[in-house]
DNA sequence: CAGCGATCACCCGTCCCCGAGTATTCGCCG
DNA sequence: CGGCGAATACTCGGGGACGGGTGATCGCTG
């Protein structure tokens, strides 16, 4: 009972079982057709210590083992009432509530400044570049999936992930676009930052690019980022 | 050797004994105070083993250790040269290569015809509710923080992370309005097949609303002109 | 100075994820 | 018909993340 929600491909095995019954394997296979490995993360490691967690749970359970030909056994699992109320919440709980994630290029943006600001510059063109080719690529793909009749509403993750990337590609390129030509702010503050720790040297605190004032006069009270600290 | 670039976690690390050498601890004091606990993942549990690891990949090492009154021990870390370079290779990677990444509400789209659609309909306007709000806390918070002092460099994934949350913002409401105006392709579809799965049937091919036939028959198998390039 | 909460600093057991491996069978080409 | 590769169907062991402890100390209050 009260079991975690953790792994989303669990809740893709509660949706496809409540298409119709199915084995592990063809899940997998469905799953892949409909190129939803590429919106949750598909393995078969995963799977079926999934589909083992969810039978524990009694939320799905084994209506038998087939043996086609002389092919391997195939479980095949079905969803129970309360695996049906639980794709249900669990779905709701996703679509409704946007929760906290993290994605690494976010890590990376968080800990820029331990990069020379051209080293900085270079790499984000890389990633203008790499985010082009992807947009392209998905366009292409996505042109031949729709031309096979599907409907968009069996795509729409896909629409979402292209938005996404496309505002991303505007954002950085602006971001290039303001270090090329030092319209960024601190870009002095930022350089004599790294000098002084590729020096092993203590860095310098904020004054030291004019932004006075920050921790000195405990103005808004709280807590202090950029404590020196000791 | 070839270690295995895991948990961002291990790069922030990284990041932060490039500044100077500090105790497991004081990583995670000096993140929570430059509000970096919000793009990257931080726990003490992992924070251990993570620096852990390190050690013995001898991307730091262990420089002494602090007994400050009668407090407990601390055990201070210090950059190595290999783990220098792997800051900064593995940053570059983050930063200029996009990674192929999973979001629960992608994964709720994907999955997204499992609802009734106006089930659907009244989530994604919760989730626009709900978006609006944090939009709004991030900017207070930000101003906040911004008025400490602190330059933009220091700040600038939460431009990205603001960004990326108006986007998203906007392309909902969108939806939202496409699919209460009835505008959206195949409604009448989509209201069929769940009718169909609810009731335990097989669910109907895409023939159905019109859409040409596509792997509705029973070939689950050799579809595809999908070349993947990982 | 006794008592109490907050902070400091760390560790550990559990769960879960994942990638690589295995064994069988089918299709196909010469 | 024999051999090779792709597909089928699943298994398993290592490893990492994570949350919930555990002391010990500091500071404050009455």
């Amino acid at each position: 009972m009260a079991r975690r929600r953790g792994n989303p491909l669990a809740l893709a095995v509660l949706a496809l079982l409540f298409e119709r019954p199915m084995h592990p394997y063809e899940m997998a296979s469905t799953m892949r057709a409909r190129r939803k490995e590429e919106s949750i993360k598909l393995n078969y490691g995963s799977l079926y210590s999934v589909v083992d967690g969810l039978t524990k749970h009694g939320l799905i359970e084994a209506v038998g083992v087939l043996r086609e030909g002389r092919r391997p056994e195939r479980t095949v699992y079905e969803l129970t009432e309360p695996g049906r109320l639980e794709l249900f919440d669990w779905l709701s709980e996703l679509v409704s509530t946007p929760a906290r994630e993290y994605t690494s290029f976010e890590a990376g943006l968080s800990l820029l400044p331990v990069l020379l600001p051209e080293e900085a510059v270079r790499l984000l063109e890389e990633r203008v570049l790499r985010l082009e080719q992807q947009l392209h690529m998905d366009e292409a793909l996505w042109e031949v999936t729709a031309k096979q009749g599907l409907p968009r509403l069996l795509l729409i993750e896909w629409e979402y992930k292209r938005m996404l990337r496309r505002a991303e590609l505007d954002w950085v390129r602006g971001l290039v676009d303001e270090l090329r030509e030092g319209a960024f702010e601190g870009l002095d503050y930022w350089r004599i930052w790294h000098e002084r720790c590729s020096a092993g040297l203590e860095p310098p605190g904020l004054e030291a690019a004019g932004y006075g004032a920050a921790n000195s006069a405990g103005s808004t009270g709280g807590d202090d980022p950029e404590a020196p600290a000791t």
